[in-house]
DNA sequence: ACCTGAACACCGTTCAAGT
DNA sequence: ACCTGAACACCGTTCAAGT
């Protein structure tokens, strides 16, 4: 059946082009380049809601081309920001060989505190994404997941965890902090967000 | 030169209509009244960032109206949550008496988180208005954090509260929290946010 | 003084039509 | 298979014109 159809197409439709061996076409690939260039720049400017057809008219595409590629605004956030939250997920697997439990979380929130403090508003889509796990970034966010546990497990051994805690609740703190930190309140953000996880980390009474 | 143009126009324009006491004309106060009831269902169905011209549409004027009573979304929002929100600012002075001063912060966070959540979105205009104390919510939200220093004083007073921490990073993180808990995550939100609330006033580690 | 509703420039998204 | 650009329904916001 398969075959039938294929067989019928090749008589009738014109040569689809060039294929490269990953079997994309060579124009397609252009267009998903010059896209997430421009989605590039469109989220460093703007944010994660910058404009869509901005940014297909930036790629000198239609903006069904942008669609074609991207379904939701969510699949072409998660290609622009996906490898560099797959880096802070490596980071928890390095860090499981510091000596210091407490100071391999800490070092590892402030990354990923930074990461999401990159792109305004992406807080918004991690914290969206965390909720649906079957979604383009949230796949990325279920590995950044699973790498807080392997450190939050560590803590519970060495009995450094409050108990009742999980690394869900580290993770949703962390992405709370890097929105909190992303309004445009006066002083430097840096030093805030920093501010804020040692409040996390070690609480704000005693 | 006020008297004048003001002798001018009585004498050109037509009566304006009835004027209540306030000073405000009666097509007006009725308007006002019926944008607020609109805003507040809209805003309970779609949060914050509900259509303005559905908004005008239900309240039965036109969306020029709208502006002319609330210029800044910001304005209508204030109209909306502002009272509410001050009655989470009063409380904050009843809860001095209270005997416990952890307690008193403790149950002041859980209602400044509990009324934030109650709209949808509310957190993002809290985080921006604390940043902007000279606008209509920026300014209900400088009463807030006066209410919230008093009760920070007291905990510094008897040595409970952190060193280095303000009542400004207990406000933001209290926003963080209901903004964190407002993303349709699994579970009961109310017992997430509690949780969250917790791991903010006692720490992570120990 | 206040309201009206048409209008503007934009937005996200989809479509039939092309190659 | 992929791209095009016109089109749709919406949005926030402003305007000249009315009463």
């Amino acid at each position: 059946m398969e075959w039938h159809s294929t067989f019928a197409r090749s008589l009738i439709v014109d040569d689809p082009g060039p294929r490269p061996p990953g079997g994309v076409r060579a124009d397609a690939r252009r267009s998903r380049a010059r896209l997430l260039a421009a989605a590039r720049t469109a989220f460093a400017a703007d944010g994660v809601e910058a404009s869509f057809n901005e940014i297909a008219r930036r790629a000198g595409v239609g903006p069904a081309t942008l669609y074609r590629h991207f379904p939701r605004r969510e699949d072409l956030i998660a290609a622009v920001v996906g490898e560099s939250l797959d880096e802070v997920t490596a980071l928890a697997g390095d860090l499981l060989t510091c000596t210091d439990p407490v100071a391999a979380l800490r070092q590892w929130i402030t990354a990923l505190v930074d990461h999401i403090r990159r792109v305004r508003g992406l807080a918004d889509e991690i914290a969206r994404a965390l909720a649906v796990p079957d979604s383009t970034l949230g796949r990325h966010c279920t590995a950044t997941l699973a790498a807080a546990r392997a450190l939050v497990t560590r803590l519970q051994r060495s009995d450094r965890l409050r108990p009742g805690l999980t690394s869900d609740d580290l993770v949703t703190m962390a992405t709370a902090i890097a929105w909190a930190t992303d309004h445009g309140a006066p002083g430097d953000p840096d030093a805030r967000a920093d501010h804020l996880i040692d409040m996390l980390l070690h609480g704000a009474v005693r």
